[in-house]
DNA sequence: TATTACTTTCAATTTATTTTGAAAGTTCAG
DNA sequence: CTGAACTTTCAAAATAAATTGAAAGTAATA
């Protein structure tokens, strides 16, 4: 296969995975077009090889940065900037994970936490066990996710092969 | 608090933070609704109490179903399908986990699988070793992942917590 | 200071997703 | 078979999210 087809072969799919992850599609494609480009490319490259406006460019280019997968950079004696994506998979799965946990664990954390301290009155005591149950129930389940998934952003790589060997052994 | 105010609590937050996992916010916040509920309800009633209609809450029950998070049930001598959510949290999170890995994961794999193997032709040795690399070391990475949720979805409750322990201290 | 070479913003448009509700379908009791 | 009690379907409407592009903003240089 040509490296080009190849190229957006990856590009369609990391987009469309994206979506699905609740990450929007360009964002997505720009950032899998850095990943397999070997030299950093100006917002009118980027614009033009995935046929997308400026503005979008620019803002998908800002949540990338945003998240740390992509930075700027300046190359002598020009005005334009110039972005590339971090190439390590070990970084760029941490500096990811991190942001899902703020958006997907951390909201449920807060508002679990907040139910379980609060003592709840009501009529139904069946009821009442019911929601108190389960409440008490996400709040350790969560707590404990939240614990390992930090666990891992915080790591560095060899420990985290290290300990998924003995997992999976 | 009073239980209404607390169950509506849950149903809103479930309900948002469903979104932001690419899941409707109205399968989650059946989910919700059921999982605060002792009692199975039947259709009408989670319209009612979730100002829903009949269609959008039809769809969204046989959608919890598909993933095995609600089960349909039937009271001795009567037509109408109640409905409840399973309360074991272990159980759910499992599941849930299953269906995100089908969505999240395995696409990722097929791809990048494909082009891994897959020879890849043309003028830029740059570029193509870029590519190479790119798509050799997400094989990995993602390879490891898929075998770890694996494990989780696999394991039971006991191991999880076990390995957990020995993982986090 | 004015010009040039860019980047950023944002209201308007387009596209995608969700929701509705009425009609069609199903099942069962009589 | 018929009607009642329900469930399912799906085209149309509503809502939400992403995208555009032109105008406004900025910073360096002459």
């Amino acid at each position: 296969m040509h490296l080009d087809e190849a190229k957006l072969k990856f590009i369609n799919s990391w987009g469309t995975l994206g979506s699905q992850w609740g990450i929007n599609r360009t964002m997505s494609q720009i950032h899998a077009l850095l990943l397999v480009t070997s030299k950093p490319l100006s917002a009118e490259e980027i614009m033009e090889q995935l046929g997308i406006s400026r503005g979008n460019a620019n803002m998908n280019l800002h949540a990338l940065m945003d998240w740390g997968l992509v930075t700027k950079e300046f190359k002598p004696g020009e005005r334009k900037e110039y972005f590339s994506a971090g190439k390590d998979m070990w970084e760029t799965a941490r500096k990811i994970t991190y942001e899902r946990r703020k958006r997907e664990i951390e909201p449920i954390l807060q508002v679990v936490n907040e139910l379980n301290k609060e003592p709840i009155t009501g009529e139904n005591n069946e009821e009442i066990e019911t929601f108190k149950k389960t409440i008490e129930d996400l709040n350790k389940f969560t707590t404990k996710a939240n614990s390992i998934v930090d666990k891992f952003i915080k790591s560095d790589e060899n420990w985290f092969y290290k300990t998924l060997m003995s997992i999976l052994k």
